[in-house]
Order: structure tokens, then C-alpha cells, then sequence
DNA sequence: TATAATTCCTACTTAATTGATATAGAATGA
DNA sequence: TCATTCTATATCAATTAAGTAGGAATTATA
């Protein structure tokens, strides 16, 4: 049960464009070198950033990247619901006719709870929340 | 972010020795038709449990498996940190040498707080809370 | 003591997922 | 106009997950 490069990656990113904001279009490479991420790989992983409505992009020679909103409007729940390809930590609670005992089934009402739990936390812990600390730089 | 069917299993498995707890040992037989698990997929589950002193094994015909604790006594987290080879949401909780910038990583702090909020949550759901409901019979 | 029922052990196979790279293309501002 | 930067697919290698197979060990019972 492990969050993907993927989520942590993301997250790495927006508090990264976080620190930088307000001081216009952050680049790919600039990311890259701080965060040790291929730019390759950034490329794919703000794409659905983008997508989300949660960094913006701007085109053509001091292009670059930056968030579409606030620090603290960004939550770590969003980011992982958008790079985990399902969110629930099991797949009958959201499909339960994946198995012939989710009618009555204790335990998946329990991973149900579980999950709930896990994300009540992440969705209350935004890119505000992270700002501190080593930048890396 | 998936719970693997291992756990899933595992969970069923304790449950259903759970349901025939005091009548003497249940046979892999019995809970493959009942759980709908393969017989030789559940052999391969139940070992990590019986290593791990949750379940006991008589061997022999009228031989079986029985709970080697009270079902109040096994939580769901102790079933979860068996079976997933990571118990943390991300590696570098436990080996923050993985991450050159670990050591002062907001990010993930963030995460271990979210690991910490699920387990506490996995830990205080037992095996006696599921008892109820379907038994598939 | 032979037999059959049952667990135990090791290895193998297959399929899916993850993490990442490569290649080609499109937009844009200096 | 052209270097810079973002956009979009495709591909690949490694790892992990899920499940299968075959046989050895154990033991109740007839």
C-alpha cells in the first residue's frame, strides 16, 4: 500500500511553484534541478496538474509554470485523488459488483472507514502547510 | 494507492475462522468455497498468518486451521502490516537516506502523519467488529 | 500398518503496474 | 524567424502482484 512516485512527485511540485510565487512563470528545468526530477518526467506529471485547473502555463521563451490558485486552496487529498489511478484503498467500495459479498460485507465497510479516515487527513493538509523547510536551492 | 488482495484476503480468512471459532479446525477446503479463494492461494496466505502466532494449524485429516488469539485481540492493522511489504504510505519515511532532501522535508512529515492517522485507524478495528453479516453459506 | 485426508514447502508462470525515456510536434515571444 | 518552452504519444525495462503446480510431511482411522 504505497503512494506512487507520481503523488509525491506532485506534491514536490506545487510547493515548489508555491515558493516561487508571485515572481512569474517558473521553468520545467528550474523544477528538475531543484526537485531532481527528470524533465521529461515533470512534463507528464503537470499535465494533469494542469488539467485540474490547479497550475496554469505560459507558452513561447520566459514560459514557465505557475499555480492556478492559492497555497492554501491546494490540498494533498487533491493531488493524490489526481496521480493515484484509484483513490479507494480497495476497488469494491466504489465497484461492489467486483465481488459477490459487498451486500453485507464487514470488511469492506471497514476499508470503506479506513479510507475515509485517510483522506479527511490529506484533505486538510494543504501546499500552505509545507512551505517551511529546506528549498533545496 | 491499493491494498493489496493479499490483505484483503488475510482479512476474510481471520474472519472466517472467526465465524467457526470454538468448533474445532476449519479446513482450507471449507473456506475456499465459502470466501471463494483458491485452495492453493489460500495455503500461501495463511503461512504469513500462522507465523505470525494469529492462526494455529493441526495437521492430518480432521486436521485444520483455528485463530490462535481472540478474535478482540486481531486488528485489522496487524493483518494489513503483514501482508503489504511496506507498511508506510512512502518509503522515505522509514529510509530518509533515499531522499537527498529528507531532512528537512515538509512533505514528508505530511505523509507520515497520514500513515499514522490510517493505522491508528486499521489498529483500533479488530476482528470482532466484522463478525456480523453475510458468511456466504 | 496401509490409506487417505490434510497441511506444508518450494518453485514457477503470467499479467499488470510503475517509473522513466524517447521522439515528434505545436505555440509563442524576443 | 528561431530558440525556447510546453504538449502529446509511444515505447521500454524493471518490479510487483496474483495465482498455479507438484510433491513432501503428518496423522487419524480403519
Amino acid at each position: 500500500m504505497k503512494l506512487s512516485t507520481r503523488s509525491r512527485y506532485g506534491a514536490r511540485i506545487l510547493v515548489d511553484l508555491a515558493r516561487h510565487n508571485g515572481q512569474g512563470p517558473v521553468q520545467i528545468g528550474e523544477i528538475s534541478k531543484r526537485q531532481d526530477i527528470s524533465v521529461k518526467y515533470l512534463e507528464q506529471l503537470i499535465r494533469p496538474l494542469k488539467q485540474a485547473s490547479i497550475v496554469t502555463s505560459v507558452r513561447g521563451p520566459k514560459g514557465g509554470h505557475l499555480l492556478a490558485k492559492k497555497p492554501e486552496e491546494i490540498s494533498l487529498g487533491q493531488v493524490v485523488r489526481l496521480f493515484e489511478g484509484q483513490s479507494e484503498l480497495v476497488e469494491c467500495i466504489s465497484n461492489p459488483e467486483l465481488c459477490s459479498m459487498s451486500d453485507d460485507c464487514q470488511v469492506r465497510l471497514a476499508w470503506k472507514d479506513a479510507t475515509r479516515v485517510l483522506y479527511e487527513k490529506l484533505d486538510s493538509t494543504t501546499i500552505a502547510d509545507l512551505l517551511n523547510g529546506n528549498d533545496s536551492e
